[in-house]
DNA sequence: GATGAATATGAGTATATATTCATATTAACC
DNA sequence: GGTTAATATGAATATATACTCATATTCATC
């Protein structure tokens, strides 16, 4: 009765069978993505959610154990992105050949996918009013932070561990807070802002690097 | 009966007379304040602030209308600190003379009154999940932004508008993320997160003016 | 087209949290 | 020290919101 008729994985309740359901789980996520970049979590109900889904409050609790599960479902897709970035385009020898274009690809990847940033800034930036993102925010730090962090420690071997470790934690703030920004800027401003968001991430570098030698 | 007895300012629902109400006040402000940063807005709640301030839920309400109003009255003295800054420091010629130095002073400014810039970063960056802030927010923006904008316009006349607008907003997104991190932050490690955002805000405008000549 | 599994539905429940209010205590002033 | 206004107190109330569940519908397979 309780038991879930498919094997659970992916922090989904049980596995969409259906066309029809897994449309649904795409509809939930979508709108939930987009609902964070609005309203922010505390803004975001489970009615809210359901409403612009166009599927009754019921039906996400049919894929969705808790509210906080549909978070950590996009937080997970915002993770293999970060994976897939990694493994493609951003490696040490890149950084070191352009670290501007670096910066750029960079950025790309993490506002071409809109939804899935918005989660990340959620519980990356709002972990410490929800104590239930602990673990998630941890492993999000991981994925990120800790990638860069290996490929800045081979790429700038001069720039102290220390150094490296409060730029990546404020390059994610800074992410994080232009991500949100991003989210509730006006079509035309949004090209601009990524441009901004990519100077201030590079200016930021270059004067840690300066001053490093 | 529902009049107060003395007349109602600064968004307190009446002024406490009193010394011992004075002092509780303070202290109500002061919880909210701290809790602020470490729990955030939504994870504020008026029974912890009383608890925090040694004080009963009940008090919190002989003295503000609402949970809001706590919020609310940290920010005015936020406002009051910027335009004690802006008449006092932080004029166009001071930052021709020496722009690091300015954002330097900006900085340490409003990292000075932790308390009230937690008030700060809740209502400017969280007025989208939070409507009811929405007046709030826009005059924060039109004391921050608006003041730091003119001094801009006449220190730096060839940083166009729309630049010098852009450029402001991510000092006040960044500004904002960096204070949430540092009342996060070991005391050991608040000196540093301090200069981290003295360099980032620097840099950034270095690359501003560069890009523009 | 019949049968069981998957999915849909939304009114109803449980819980958390802001706010009140009736009552008790303390200060101020004559 | 008596009187009134100010303040204190926290159990009780109102409300919002996450989540459930009994029931209805649709899908897959024969």
């Amino acid at each position: 009765m309780a038991k879930p008729a498919t094997t659970p994985r992916s922090g989904l309740r049980k596995l969409p069978s259906q066309a029809r359901s897994r449309a649904r789980v795409e509809s939930i996520l979508k709108a939930a993505g987009a609902l964070l970049g609005e309203v922010g979590y505390d803004g975001v109900t489970t009615n809210l959610i359901a409403e612009r889904a166009g599927v009754p409050v019921g039906s996400i609790y049919q894929f969705f154990e808790t509210k906080d599960d549909i978070i950590a479902a996009l937080v997970e897709r915002f993770q293999a992105r970060i994976h897939k970035l990694a493994g493609e385009e951003l490696d040490a020898a890149s950084v070191v050949r352009d670290r501007h274009a670096f910066v750029a690809r960079l950025v790309e990847g993490i506002a071409g996918i809109q939804a899935e940033a918005n989660a990340f800034v959620c519980v990356f930036s709002g972990s410490q009013s929800h104590a239930r993102f602990d673990g998630l925010a941890r492993e999000l730090r991981a994925t990120l932070i800790g990638h860069l962090d290996q490929v800045f420690s081979e790429a700038f071997p001069r720039l102290p561990k220390a150094e490296r470790g409060r730029m990546l934690a404020a390059w994610s703030d800074i992410t994080g807070a232009m991500i949100a920004t991003l989210d509730r800027s006006k079509p035309g401003e949004r090209g601009k802002l990524l441009e901004e968001l990519k100077t201030i991430l590079s200016a930021y570098l270059d004067a840690k690097l300066a001053a490093t030698g």
